[in-house]
DNA sequence: ATACGATTGAAACAATCGTTTAATTCGATT
DNA sequence: AATCGAATTAAACGATTGTTTCAATCGTAT
């Protein structure tokens, strides 16, 4: 059938890379095919543009994260719904483990360049196309904290989107130490993260 | 002397506005003089190249808005060292404060873009230049909050800045609604951000 | 008025951009 | 083995990129 890593394939994964490093306007489709070791021809082959190799890089990852994240909604929903500390775990985990997996990690780079974006494009892209994510969330994390306005809550989501987002693509004053292993760091980020969003949203 | 709008202030305008709007790669050198109005050369005599403007953008705002709030901070600290809704205050609104202005609000989302860029150059400018500010923070919230180690504190001082770019920046569920100026979603932006992150600090 | 350095202007530079073309190679089906 | 569509290739397209050149212009001090 297809090969392990066909030129698509290839392609996608330079593509997240190098996006990741020099931003989408910033990386040239001959940086990419060089990268995957393809024809500059092949990407409008396989995906008609630029842009549409864009939302391809996306699509690739957020279906991923997305399905990861509602089905852990839905069952710590189910193990007990007035537990926040198991949505918020929902939320973050399937996006931190995105940092243990190579291409992922770049991936991460991506999503908050995206969020960096003016560009109406990509986020009306993202809005429609998991903006139902977020809002399963809301509703779950309503339940818990039925003393706050959904004004409120959506503010207080949207710190935490951005805490997470910070977090994830290592900006700030905290580095990774370099005794300390890719998947600890994360674990520690996560643990970090929770107990302060938690702390934030019952506030 | 100087003309109140000379040509480098004009392309420092112009650069600040488009930056925003499409990113540093994003952004032609002709799409900035076009709007300037000033010749194509202009920014090469001026500023030297184009990575020199994007620094100098920076510099330009980065200054003014670390001065406001050093200043704030040893205010806050002098009339009460325990007052952590002070601290954050000193570090939440002369951001918040920047949007106010139009050049001020571009510049807002440049500064959210150049923390997504995994540029090198242009995060060491910015940590070397300005990264004293934050460690005074630091120092201050670590009177208020002693119990924290070091670490911890660092963590949460980068959660509250990644809560402060994304609110700044407009990013995620929360839209400015039609009815309301401006500067009093600002206003609303710091008071939510402020209880959101004096909670998650404390946690 | 004259001269001089600072600034601006129009034009062009080589390099690179995303995209397209047309010929070729590959792989599966008949 | 022959055939046909899919996939890949080399080459070139026009457009745009950052930068440079050099002459024209400006404001100021002599």
């Amino acid at each position: 059938m297809t090969n392990h890593f066909n030129t698509k394939e290839r392609i996608l994964h330079a593509a997240e890379d190098l996006f990741a490093q020099h931003g989408f306007a910033g990386t040239s489709l001959r940086q990419v095919t060089s990268r995957a070791d393809v024809n500059i021809a092949a990407v409008n082959y396989h995906f008609g543009s630029k842009e549409n190799l864009v939302h391809e890089v996306f699509k690739h990852r957020m279906d991923e994260m997305s399905e990861k994240r509602l089905s852990a909604l839905s069952e710590t929903v189910a193990r007990d719904p007035a537990d926040l500390h198991g949505i918020l775990l929902a939320f973050i985990q399937p996006a931190l483990a995105l940092t243990l997996d190579r291409h992922g990690a770049s991936f991460v780079r991506v999503l908050a360049r995206a969020y960096a974006e003016k560009n109406d494009g990509l986020r009306n892209f993202l809005s429609e196309n998991y903006g139902q994510v977020l809002r399963e969330f809301a509703k779950a994390m309503a339940v818990c904290l039925p003393q706050l306005s959904k004004e409120e809550l959506y503010w207080r989501m949207d710190f935490t989107a951005g805490a997470l987002t910070y977090a994830m693509a290592d900006f700030g004053l905290i580095r990774r130490q370099p005794g300390m292993t890719e998947k600890a760091h994360c674990e520690k980020a996560a643990q970090h993260l929770i107990a302060f969003a938690q702390a934030g949203l019952r506030a």
